[in-house]
RNA sequence: UGGUCCGUCGCCAAGUGGUAAGGCAACGGGUUUUGAUCCCGUCAUUCGCAGGUUCGAAUCCUGCCGGACCAGCCA
C-alpha cells in the first residue's frame, strides 16, 4: 500500500478535521438522472466516495432531480448499479433533491419575507435583455420593488398553479450590476407543469439548481460539496443562499477539474449521437467510455479506481489525460488477477507427423505463472493442433531476432508442451497456407533439450478438443486525439477499425466453463472477457479488453 | 477587451520562501517456456515570459503572454 498522493482536497479535509471545524466529513455524489454514467463521472464518484472513505466519513447518493422533463427512473436504476459495480456504497437511503421540495418552498418564502426574493413577470426573452452581457451590467426588473405581501401572494399562486408555465418566476434580489452574472437576480423557481418521477404531479413549480443544491447539501449535513470547475462562478451564489437561509449547516463548495481523456468524447449529447446513429451497438457497447461500456469491455472496477487515482486531482483546466494511462491501469490489474488461457484467434492446422495417429495426452499449465497457489489447468494435446496464422512464416530466412515464431526447418516451443520443428507446409490454389507438417522433439515437454534453441514460444490449441469461439477485437473509437476540439466534428474522426469480429477461433476447452464477465489473459494476445450478455457455454463470446504491452509491434 | 480560475518533463501531478516527488510514456540493460510480467538504470540546473523583493523564489510582488469557464425559466 503506497501513500495516497497529496492533493488539495485531501489537504483541505485534513485541515478541517485537525482544526476541529468538523469532527467527521460528509460528501455527496449528486448526479442528475438524465443519462448514463461515464468515465468522467467515475472520477467524481471516486473523489467523493474515496475522500470520505479515507477520512472515515460518509457519502450520500443524491439525485439532483430538479428538472423533471429530462429525467427518468431508468437512469436512476442504471446509475445506482454503476456506482455499486464501481465498488462504492452510499450512506443510508438514496436521497433525492425532490425529498426537500417542501423545505425548499419554505426557504423561498423565508427569502421573500426578508425582502431577498421577488416574483418577476418578465418573459424569458425579456429577462435575457435585462440581464446585460459579460461586459455590461444588467437592468433591474420592473417587478423588483413589489411588496413582500404581494410577492408572498404571487409565489403562493405560482405554487397553486394559477399561472401558466413561464408566466413568471421567483428571483433572488441580489445585484443586477454584479460582474458575476449568477448574482444578477438569479431565478430560484420556475413554473413547469411536468410529471416528476418522484413527486408525481404534486408540484408545478421547481427550484433551480442553484436554489436546490447548496440547500440540499446543508440539509444533509454535507461538509465538503465537491463539484467541477464550471461551478466556480456559482460559489458566491451558493454562499449567499446559505447565508440568507435558516439552513441547519454550512457546507463548503470546492471545485476541481473534471477528467478529460484523449481519443474519447464524454459529452452526453455526443455519446447519445453515437448510439442514435448506430455507430455503436448501445450505451454499453464495449467501445463506449460509459461505465457500463467499460464493464462490458472487461475493464474492472479496480482498474478504473486505479486510473482515477493515477490521474490525480487538481484545479488545472483544459488538461487531458492520456488514454495510455487508463490502459496501463487496466493491464496492471488484469495482469495480477486474470487467469491465463490459450486461444488461437486465426487457426492454422499443424500435423505432428512423428506422433502416432490418434495420439492424445494432457499437459498442465499454471492458472497464473506468478501465482502457483491458484493451481494448474489441464490442457488436452494431440497429433493435430492449431496455432495462429501470424505465428508461422514460410520465409525461413527470417532472422531469429526478427521473427521469434515458427519458420520452416526451425524450432519453436509450444507453450506448456513440446518443442516442434516445422518440416513442411501445404498451400491451396490461392496460395494460402493451409497446413503445416511438423515434428515434436521427444522429451521436450517441460524440459529444455540440449542443443535445441527454439526461436520463441507460441500458443496453441488442440484441433479436436479445442472449443470454437467468437472473439470481438476492439480498438479506440476515434483516430484523433481530440475528436471534438476546435473545428473538429467528432463524427469525422471515427476509427473505421474499432471493431473486428473474429469467428472460428479455437480456445482451450476449460474456457467453455467461463462465466459471463469473467476475464482472462489469452497468452500472447491480451486480456479478454466473456461477454456479459451474449456468452454462454454453448456459444463462447469473448471481448478483447486490451492487448498485452507490445514493444515489438511498436518498433516494427 | 466584465468577472473568475489555471499555466511545473511528451501526458497527468506533488511542491505554497531554503535550493524540482511520483505515475504514464519513452529509452537502455537483466531475468523469462507469454516479443507479457518482474527487476535495474536513464529521462526538468529548471517551474509560461519579463522585471522586482530576498542571503535565497516554482513558491511573494508587478506587468505581459497563453488557456478554460460564465450572458438556460439546464445541471
Amino acid at each position: 500500500m503506497t501513500e495516497p498522493a497529496s492533493n488539495f482536497l485531501r489537504t483541505i479535509v485534513a485541515d478541517d478535521l485537525k482544526s476541529g471545524k468538523h469532527d467527521t466529513i460528509v460528501t455527496r455524489f449528486p448526479p442528475e438522472p438524465n443519462g448514463y454514467l461515464h468515465i468522467g463521472h467515475a472520477k467524481a464518484i471516486c473523489v467523493n466516495f474515496g475522500l470520505a472513505q479515507e477520512f472515515q466519513g460518509q457519502t450520500n447518493l443524491r439525485f439532483d432531480d430538479t428538472n423533471p422533463e429530462k429525467e427518468e427512473q431508468a437512469y436512476i436504476d442504471a446509475i445506482e448499479e454503476d456506482i455499486r459495480w464501481l465498488g462504492f456504497d452510499w450512506q443510508g437511503d438514496v436521497k433525492f433533491t425532490s425529498d426537500y421540495f417542501d423545505t425548499l418552498y419554505e426557504y423561498a418564502v423565508h427569502l421573500i419575507k426578508n425582502g431577498d426574493a421577488f416574483v418577476c413577470d418578465l418573459s424569458a426573452e425579456q429577462m435575457r435583455e435585462y440581464r446585460g452581457s459579460l461586459t455590461e451590467p444588467g437592468k433591474e426588473s420592473p417587478f423588483r420593488q413589489r411588496s413582500i405581501e404581494e410577492n408572498l401572494e404571487l409565489f403562493e399562486k405560482m405554487k397553486n398553479g394559477e399561472f401558466a408555465d413561464g408566466a413568471c418566476s421567483l428571483r433572488a434580489k441580489i445585484d443586477m450590476a454584479s460582474p458575476n452574472i449568477n448574482l444578477r437576480d438569479p431565478i430560484l423557481y420556475r413554473i413547469r407543469r411536468a410529471h416528476h418521477h418522484q413527486t408525481g404531479d404534486k408540484w408545478c413549480i421547481y427550484p433551480s439548481y442553484d436554489f436546490a443544491h447548496g440547500q440540499g447539501d446543508a440539509i444533509e449535513g454535507v461538509t465538503h460539496s465537491l463539484c467541477s470547475l464550471e461551478f466556480e462562478d456559482h460559489r458566491p451564489l451558493y454562499d449567499w443562499l446559505i447565508e440568507h437561509l435558516p439552513v441547519p449547516s454550512k457546507p463548503r463548495q470546492i471545485e476541481f477539474a473534471r477528467l478529460n481523456v484523449n481519443y474519447t468524447v464524454t459529452s452526453k449529447r455526443k455519446l447519445k449521437r453515437l448510439v442514435d446513429e448506430a455507430v455503436v451497438a448501445g450505451w454499453d457497447d464495449p467501445r463506449m467510455p460509459t461505465i457500463s461500456g467499460m464493464r462490458r469491455r472487461g475493464v474492472t472496477p479496480a482498474a478504473i479506481r486505479k486510473f482515477i487515482d493515477m490521474s490525480g486531482i487538481s484545479r488545472a483546466v483544459g488538461t487531458t489525460v492520456d488514454l495510455g494511462m487508463l490502459e496501463s491501469a487496466i493491464r496492471d490489474d488484469l495482469n495480477d488477477n486474470a487467469p491465463r488461457a490459450m486461444a488461437v484467434l486465426k487457426p492454422l492446422k499443424v500435423i505432428l507427423t512423428n506422433l502416432p495417429e490418434g495420439h492424445t495426452q494432457v499437459v498442465t499449465q499454471p492458472v497464473h505463472p506468478q501465482k502457483p497457489e491458484l493451481g494448474e489447468r489441464e490442457i488436452p494435446f494431440s497429433r493435430e493442433i492449431v496455432i495462429d496464422q501470424a505465428d508461422f512464416n514460410e520465409d525461413s530466412s527470417l532472422s531469429k531476432k526478427k521473427f521469434k515464431r515458427l519458420v520452416p526447418g526451425d524450432y519453436v516451443r509450444l507453450r506448456g508442451a513440446y518443442i516442434i520443428k516445422a518440416e513442411g507446409f501445404s498451400k491451396d490454389d490461392d496460395g494460402n497456407i493451409t497446413e503445416i507438417q511438423a515434428t515434436v522433439v521427444e522429451g521436450s515437454v517441460g524440459e529444455n533439450v540440449e542443443g535445441i534453441k527454439p526461436r520463441g514460444v507460441i500458443q496453441w490449441v488442440c484441433a479436436n478438443a479445442g472449443v470454437p469461439a467468437t472473439v470481438r477485437v476492439y480498438d479506440r473509437l476515434f483516430d484523433h486525439e481530440t475528436p471534438d476540439k476546435g473545428d473538429n466534428d467528432f463524427m469525422d474522426h471515427l476509427n473505421p477499425n474499432s471493431l473486428e469480429v473474429i469467428k472460428g477461433c479455437l480456445v482451450e476447452p476449460g474456457l467453455a466453463q467461463a462465466s459471463p464477465e469473467q476475464g482472462f489473459q489469452f497468452e500472447r494476445e491480451g486480456y479478454f472477457v466473456a461477454d456479459r450478455f451474449e456468452h454462454s457455454e454453448n456459444h463462447l463470446v469473448f471481448n478483447k479488453t486490451i492487448g498485452l504491452r507490445d514493444v515489438w509491434e511498436r518498433k516494427a
